[in-house]
DNA sequence: CCACAATACTACGAATACGAAATATCAACG
DNA sequence: CGTTGATATTTCGTATTCGTAGTATTGTGG
């Protein structure tokens, strides 16, 4: 089963993995680390709720997250002061240094795709980019709905949708 | 930091991640293993050094993978008559009835994805694929090389690469 | 045959991700 | 205000991933 969509997008996104995460070992920290980092450098102070629904990530994944990343004192934990509940995370002097040069490396390794492409295939890109993301999501329709027991016709899910690459930062 | 090609494209694999594994969970299975299980469809029985080369997982996780697999009868570990080091993975009956869910799944959302696409979209986006594959990998010119004490002028992978989406069992 | 290196896999322990439950605060409403 | 429900986050237990080290087998060159 050779899919033309899903088996190479599986493909790049696991080699833009397994690069980025080399480069990012080279300056101390995993490629999700690297991600949040590089995320502050433009939104810090942020609170934990956004990261959460930016990353995708479980709050619990991100606790343990910021956690390591607070140990080694890259980001700073404040209290938000619109909010007695939340947590804002800040970049340190040294958080941001590295955030920097982990965004430099992205930065860098997104030209030399970019070198390759021209406007054309991008556009095509985007355009499938865009009905995956139309279809990744609910089929459940109102109206066939409610034969299964799911009453309101909207999709059941057991944890709520995280808001993905909401504002872009990566 | 707005990408254009990265944030996209993570987006859109974590759209696909959570969307399949919402989809392979109504079937008791997590996304891994229904992916291992539709490849298995196709290319049981299959040693275990081929999917991990297949799926870039390391081999101890393929052996917890495979573990939890045949402690629930979906795929059973023969010997390789043609190495006495390897086992060959083979889907029991019952695993190849629910392999067969799993990629009629799978293709499925292919399908759904590809009805919102023109063939030159599709190009474009292979463009962009290539591309990555093209990039994402090591940069060490053998002609730069050696400056590091890289003699040979190869990269210095600390795991073997992974042989990524070989044969496009997804 | 006999090293000796390479390959295929497993065992074990450490790190990580995450679900469930707990805690604290906010927000809305009577 | 007091109550009730939602939101933000952490804690804790468990499952998963993976690095490292070991075992078994194969291949290769004396």
């Amino acid at each position: 089963m050779s899919l033309r969509i899903l088996s190479p997008i599986h493909k790049a996104t696991r080699q833009i993995g397994l690069h980025l995460a080399d480069k990012t070992a080279e300056l101390g920290v995993s490629a999700d680390e690297g991600h949040l980092l590089s995320y502050l450098e433009s939104y810090s102070p942020a609170p934990i709720y956004e990261l959460q629904r930016v990353f995708g990530h479980r709050p619990s994944t991100l606790t343990g997250l910021i956690d390591r990343l607070e140990q080694r004192r890259l980001v700073r934990r404040e209290r938000n002061p619109e909010d007695g509940r939340s947590f804002l995370i800040a970049l340190t002097d040294s958080g941001l240094e590295l955030a920097g040069r982990v965004s430099g490396m992205v930065r860098q390794f997104e030209a030399n795709v970019l070198t390759g492409v021209d406007e054309g295939a991008l556009a095509g890109f985007r355009e499938v980019m865009d009905a995956i993301g139309g279809v990744a999501r609910v089929e459940i329709r109102p109206d066939t709905a409610g034969r299964d027991g799911n009453a309101e016709g909207r999709a059941v899910r057991r944890t709520p949708e995280p808001a993905i690459g909401k504002a872009g930062g990566e």
